[in-house]
DNA sequence: CTGAAAGCGCTTACAG
DNA sequence: CTGAAAGCGCTTACAG
């Protein structure tokens, strides 16, 4: 019943050969005659066979997805941008939430399978020294986290430069007793956003300070972050401004403060990161800096799709740009 | 490089039919033949090239979902439900998130292209009539909503019953002065949990009071249930009690009486739906019916899978059990 | 520039 | 119960 390249070339008066050449735009075919299989493409509403042509050309159109959660707000924006150009280039998606050393596996067998011509990965570990080695079977791409090192092709905002900023947001607010509540900094945007964080405050003579700190291993829980927040600001000597890793931190810390009795921003600044649309929910709004997620998705199946088609890609490293959203939840200090 | 039927054939000692039927379990395969080809597999680490199976059974592997954004937390958790049995079936899942008119269109396209071989939806229309038509051609299964008199596969919580358990709930407390917050009900979710509850409440000779209701066009948009509940709640003789179709809406609520002064339970009882996970950064905490929409996700699934592969199918509409988390938000009426 | 033919990996009547 | 052969819809050397 669907149109087959067979009733093109007859309607086309040419052989399947010729209609497959103007189908893949092979500059080997005279314009007049690809305008009559064009004619006939059109008249059949005919659409190649996705799955022929893969078997034939011994490829897959399937991209693997590695989402930890597709639940978590940052991810599902992720997977939404990917989606967008995944439909757009006619890739069928694959979603695995393996995590950790899993992944490997996971992949490793995708490559041997074929199941899929490449993968995009949301969240890696700073230490995942296998990825060359999968991606020299499997082509790979990193999306949110950047593993330093081994070259492989990402997509992420500068972590770093948004810990920097951060720390010196609060600091032109006066701020000297500056704390911070993250994960663990297993990953590159926990790691980077520390670092660039800390970097910050001892430009300006500021030396961590254990008691200012506070770490979660689920950085996106807010339980967690609400059970860590309250024990950071029950000690006397609380910070008087607190960056959080994440939005979810931050308003734990927000909803914390508020039960203490400590205001908000007055006695209390709190920055977050990610401009989650939930922050709406809480009172005072957090102060956060956005990550464009969905652009950063597009983006990294835009490059997913260069490496795979061989074409040359500009950069291996792509930033996205993040952007301060001040709100309410930060003030000068005391 | 990768192990094909041959491969397994020579191993084994057979015909790549043979190894066709081993495959396919197919029962004209005497026992001693189908251990040799299983061990052969085995060894091989044969796994079948299932575009190759696709193309010529003329079949496709791929399940369209349908899901408006990817982003909502209901929508999200559905699809981590459906995607974890498609792994498991072996199916691929295509994403788009057509609503309204647009959808007859896109399902259409799908199924003269033969893109996918069936499709779970997520939203509907209750006046979506044209849903028989598209079944006949591409199977179809709904999820999360119910289209009356057209005999499709669903799978859903009983909303008219959470409507009924929600409005019983609030007279139990004594409440008399209850309103409604909720979304308009062009889909049979909002449609039935409405007429549940006024048919509820007209049992105790309630009648629908125009000034206890208010609707929002987005019922998942925390800043148009602000709106509104604020346009509400401002009311002098607003509700003593309000049921809402979503948790984001009752989040709304509780904030709003929060800031006009209002204390809930005490002199307001909200009631929501979903049991939303983001409902714990609200205080006081909503009281909500849960629906477990994971597990519908894979319901939906595998009663697809069951359609397209020519089963018998128990029932056609399957009801997944909700449950009211009675929590912080709802007390006796004053 | 164009066509005949082989072949991608599989399934399935058709014989036996 | 088993195998030889055709064919799913396409692409691509190979000739011409």
């Amino acid at each position: 019943m669907m149109a087959t390249v067979f009733d093109v070339a007859k309607e086309a008066g040419v052989s399947i050969a010729t209609v497959s050449r103007v189908m893949n735009n092979s500059p080997r075919v005279s314009a007049a005659t690809a305008e009559a299989v064009r004619a006939a493409v059109e008249k059949l509403g005919y659409v190649p066979n996705q799955q022929a042509r893969n078997l034939r050309k011994n490829e897959s159109n399937s991209i693997l997805v590695m989402i930890p959660d597709v639940t978590k707000l940052s991810y599902a924006r992720t997977l939404a941008g990917i989606n967008e150009k995944a439909l757009e280039y006619g890739y069928t998606l694959l979603m695995n939430n393996a995590v950790g050393e899993e992944q490997e596996i996971v992949l490793n067998r995708m490559a041997e399978t074929q199941r899929c011509a490449g993968a995009i990965l949301l969240n890696v570990m700073l230490g995942d020294e296998w990825l060359p080695d999968v991606d020299s079977r499997l082509s790979l791409v990193l999306c949110s986290e950047y593993v330093s090192g081994c070259n492989m092709l990402s997509v992420s905002v500068d972590d770093r430069k948004i810990g920097r900023e951060a720390a010196d947001y609060l600091l032109k607010l006066g701020h000297r007793r500056i704390g911070y509540i993250g994960s663990c900094v297993s990953c590159s945007s926990a790691f980077e956003r520390r670092e660039g964080f800390l970097s910050r405050l001892s430009e300006d003579g500021i030396e961590p300070d254990v008691r200012l700190v506070a770490y979660t291993d689920v950085s996106t829980n807010y339980r967690e972050g609400y059970r860590v927040a309250r024990e950071l600001l029950s000690r006397p000597d609380r910070p008087g401004a607190i960056f959080c890793y994440s939005d979810i931190l931050a308003m734990a810390a927000v909803t914390v403060a508020g039960e203490l009795g400590i205001r908000v921003p007055e006695q209390l600044s709190v920055l977050g990161v990610d401009n989650n649309v939930y922050a709406e929910m809480v009172h005072p709004y957090v102060t956060s800096f956005s990550q464009p997620f969905e652009e950063m998705g597009r983006r990294a199946m835009e490059l997913l799709h260069l490496k795979m088609t061989g074409q040359t890609i500009p950069t291996g490293r792509v930033i996205a740009e993040h952007e301060l959203k001040i709100q309410e939840s930060t003030g000068p200090a005391l």
